[in-house]
DNA sequence: AATCCGGGGTA
DNA sequence: TACCCAGGATT
């Protein structure tokens, strides 16, 4: 006997569908918006788990337009996962070139060397034994069980965090209504079974080109009558005062000479090292003996990095300052 | 939770 | 010039 209780499931009017119905109606139209305008990117036509994991560590801050080249010419001169652990590290950090935020070379290539010598070169297909690898976080994870082995887990990068939260708790803007714990386990629990890849894909591409921070296409959203943030979320991003997050100038900034640096390194011939008073004025046009100490230091935060060597040469020992190593003798290169 | 870490394209 | 952008590690 059917219970006359109407909130029941079995006795649920077909013009109110359940939760379970209305889900299934939003992953199959993320889905067919997908199919219909997923864009022909160069990792997107490989399961290649060496691949994707290059991809995806070039993907973490870096647009797609500036990662396509990079990820041939990478894949080009390290084709196989081996290769790239076995490679000198200072040539990954010139092939990196151009891609910023360096320590992503130095930490991809001690993925590759992981893999290969705790995996025997087989990426690991666990999210878990992922996280564990240096430069892979819950994202990177995430995006290699899903891309490489098409596992249905959930992860979160910016535009999939902007377009859960629009579509399941609203604007984002001016504060965000759930905390990345809540969209974590939301992303886990949305996944379409056996869809994953497809799923987090179009979730990605959506707020890339669809979904965006800025001017979100709502007029023509083939989601709005499943998000909680239409049509409210033009109007908060109308009124949402233009964030003033001033940036600091980046001229003159540690970032900027860390760069100038490496850049500098990069240039040397493989294998060669320079010392502190030559690399300064390649560094900076005003450069002098009183910069020296200065230099030291971005060396020294580089080379905890494992973006530069330092090999301090044999200095005179100093009995009025048996500490201080003289600055000037202190010899820098890229990391074999 | 806050901070650091690059660089290039674009309005 | 100012602003944007497929995170991770450290503290």
């Amino acid at each position: 006997m059917v219970p006359m209780d109407a909130t029941t499931t079995a006795a649920t009017p077909a013009a109110q569908p359940s939760d379970d119905e209305q889900l299934a109606d939003l992953q199959q139209r993320l889905l067919a918006w997908y199919r219909a305008h997923r864009r022909d990117l160069p990792w997107r036509r490989t399961r290649d788990p060496y691949r994707v994991l290059v991809s995806e560590v070039m993907l973490q801050q870096t647009q797609v337009e500036r990662v396509i080249p990079k990820y041939h010419e990478f894949l080009e001169r390290f084709p196989t996962i081996e290769s790239l652990a076995a490679a000198p590290t200072a040539e990954v950090i010139r092939v990196w070139s151009g891609l910023g935020y360096n320590r992503r070379a130095v930490n991809l290539q001690r993925a590759a060397q992981a893999v290969v010598e705790r995996h025997g070169g087989v990426m690991p297909r666990d999210v878990d034994e992922l996280l564990a690898l240096p430069g892979i976080g819950r994202y990177t994870a995430g995006a290699i069980a899903c891309f490489a082995y098409e596992q249905d887990v959930g992860f979160v990068d910016t535009n999939i965090r902007r377009v859960l939260h629009r579509l399941f708790f609203g604007p984002e803007v001016p504060t965000p209504r759930a905390t990345a714990r809540e969209i974590q386990a939301l992303a886990d629990r949305v996944v379409p079974a056996g869809e994953g890849y497809d799923w987090n894909q179009g979730l990605m591409e959506f707020g890339a080109v669809h979904c965006t921070a800025r001017k979100p296409l709502c007029v023509v959203c083939p989601l709005q009558a499943h998000c909680r943030a239409y049509p409210a979320i033009q109007t908060a991003l109308a009124e949402a005062p233009a964030t003033a997050r001033r940036e600091e100038p980046f001229t003159g900034s540690s970032r900027y000479y860390r760069g100038r640096v490496i850049e500098a390194l990069r240039e040397l011939p493989p294998g060669e090292a320079i010392d502190l008073a030559a690399l300064g004025p390649r560094v900076r046009d005003d450069f002098g003996p009183e910069h020296l100490a200065w230099l030291r230091e971005v060396v020294a935060g580089l080379e905890r990095d494992g973006l530069a060597c330092v090999a301090e040469e044999r200095a005179e020992y100093d009995a009025s300052d048996p500490e201080a190593g003289d600055p000037a003798r202190v010899r820098v290169r890229l990391p074999h």
